[in-house]
DNA sequence: TTGTACGCGTTATCAA
DNA sequence: TTGATAACGCGTACAA
């Protein structure tokens, strides 16, 4: 039996209110989204009823009609790790504060749940993406560009111009962390590195390494990498698997802060004392790497900076239409105790 | 000039899936929300023709149309915490898993920020909403109701038997940890907090700790309480508060972990050995606790499982419609290094 | 089992 | 500056 509007019963709709205030739906579809366009008098007149009806606006209807969400989607590998989770802090802040809101998936480091979770996001309509690192595959990269959605890339530097990059050089970061190393003596290197398949950052950062051997006229070949999960009891595990194989090793260096912390673990095990018996470095700065002893020392990474800049850019690209842009932060060694010149070892160290 | 069909425009819709598949668009609706309905000769066509335009539903259309938009919002004070980024992690999956996905926005324990988020996440269309702890304006109890939208109050017990809960007694875990340490001979204990407004936790678990001293005879109302930042820096800035204007102080427990592992660097920066010359004993039982030396005794708090639950009861609410539930989850106190008997102070402190 | 037709609440185009 | 009104794409009574 209603047929004209429903009077009170659920909630207000813009109909209502343009009822309320004695002007057609248009009018106050344009005061909500582009104020201008309405003459002082009206739109206080509108505004006025809006907040006594409590209105908000049907996000649905709005989706449909306007075709943008004004949510934005962030694709993660893992959010218990400190190192996503400050940067999608960051990012999600700056949506806020813009008056977006924020989709979040993980992945855990899979590239097919990666992909699904970008075809979700879309279709929940997602006006932007935030995704971490660059190895895709080519069939993922066609789909964002025919459904055309603005995406950002992080965590890495760019070698597309056509995309979006906010990150850092990994690999510039990890090579000149070890010229360090190697400047201070060592030329046994061990890693320990996340899994290397679809994943650049780790693989970067053990080109990095490979790189700055051959600088200083070292065969990297021989060097030992141990490929694990990211987990502490795994950097522990790989400590012991690399020192076990190759005694001879001074320095492992690795692929981030939470396996370093387990290997230095794995090296107390073993009755190895970090760094006289044995360096270790981490990378991403976070703040476990100050809680350990010894304390990290590592490649800070801008995460803060970087989810900031990131969802700037993207709000940029989605919004004003913005081209792509290439930001490459700067990376630094923070040097505090797990890494020395190469001590003496004990002449015959224990089991 | 286009009117009837936009033949291979932009994206397929439901009436390109009803061309091809030569049935009506209620019938490829019916295909993709209620199969059983349709014969298993159409819905093939249906399907077939599904997959070839590579079909995925407009989200603004269906929201608006079913009222459903089958995302779910979580509001917690904060990402950047292994605590609420793990139980955030377990939820995500749970949702992923059943055909959902999770709207996040962070409130940075601020309840006008997170009185917004709310009112945000119920307008961007959310079926269901994830809270943390129960402290909230009855005005925003009100608003939640009078828009019939499902929640569930996690990381903290019930009160309310109207409301869903999934989470533990705080005060409980508290008031054992304190039990424990009393019965070692504790009888000046300070304590370190986090906020105490608009924080029922941080709340319970300092009352936790006085019930036990009165179940023990002791007086309460002595007990220095600093209640501080969530924060390792703020941590060790209050340890350094406490022990200075209570030096006979034997024991200082902490409201959660990352305070704890604050406080201990505090005490090593004073110059007190931890557990023989004060104890600290911590709540949540993060990473963090395991790696700082000494290691943390701690509540241990079951975040993973917390966070399931929570996407459980709460799906169940908004599909079967299922009635508020409480569930109450076990803690236990891990006990590692940092709490001991009170031991001998030496007759004079450095400074 | 299938089809018709309407409504959902906005935005945006076009006139006035 | 404002008002009609036509999309937008889907779900779902109701009818067949």
């Amino acid at each position: 039996m209603k047929n004209t509007k429903p009077l009170n019963s659920e909630v207000a709709t813009l109909a209502d209110v343009a009822q309320i205030a004695c002007v057609s739906t248009a009018t106050v579809s344009r005061c909500l989204n582009n104020p201008v366009q309405v003459s002082d008098k009206t739109r206080q007149r509108v505004m006025k009823a809006v907040t006594t009806l409590n209105y908000s606006p049907n996000f649905g209807a709005r989706a449909l009609a306007a075709k943008r969400t004004n949510t934005y989607g962030a694709i993660i590998p893992t959010m218990e790790n400190a190192i996503f989770a400050r940067g999608l802090q960051a990012f999600e802040q700056v949506l806020v504060s813009r008056g977006a809101t924020m989709l979040v998936a993980s992945s855990s480091y899979d590239p097919q749940i990666e992909e699904d979770q970008i075809r979700t996001l879309i279709a929940r309509g997602a006006d932007g993406l935030l995704l971490i690192g660059r190895d895709r595959e080519p069939a993922v990269y066609r789909f964002l560009r025919e459904r055309n959605v603005p995406f950002v890339i992080a965590w890495t530097s760019a070698t597309a111009p056509e995309t979006s990059h906010v990150g850092f050089d990994n690999l510039a970061a990890s090579r000149a962390l070890a010229a360090r190393a190697i400047g201070l003596g060592h030329r046994q290197i061990g890693f320990i590195s996340a899994g290397l398949n679809f994943n650049d950052r780790a693989r970067d950062r053990v080109e990095g390494v490979r790189l700055a051997m051959r600088d200083h006229g070292l065969d990297s070949n021989c060097m030992p990498i141990i490929e694990t999960r990211y987990s502490i009891a795994c950097g522990r595990a790989a400590m012991a698997a690399i020192m076990t194989d190759h005694p001879e090793t001074t320095l492992v260096m690795c692929g981030n802060d939470v396996l370093a912390v387990g290997a230095v673990q794995g090296a107390h095990l073993l009755g190895l004392r970090v760094p006289d018996d044995v360096s270790i470095t981490g990378f991403d700065d976070i703040e476990l790497a100050t809680i350990i002893r010894p304390a990290l020392t590592t490649v800070h990474v801008p995460h803060h900076t970087m989810g900031t800049m990131a969802a700037e850019t993207l709000l940029e690209m989605v919004r004003e239409g913005a081209t792509a842009r290439q930001i490459v932060l700067e990376t630094s060694i923070v040097e505090r105790e797990s890494l020395s010149a190469p001590g003496m070892k004990p002449l015959s160290r224990p089991a």
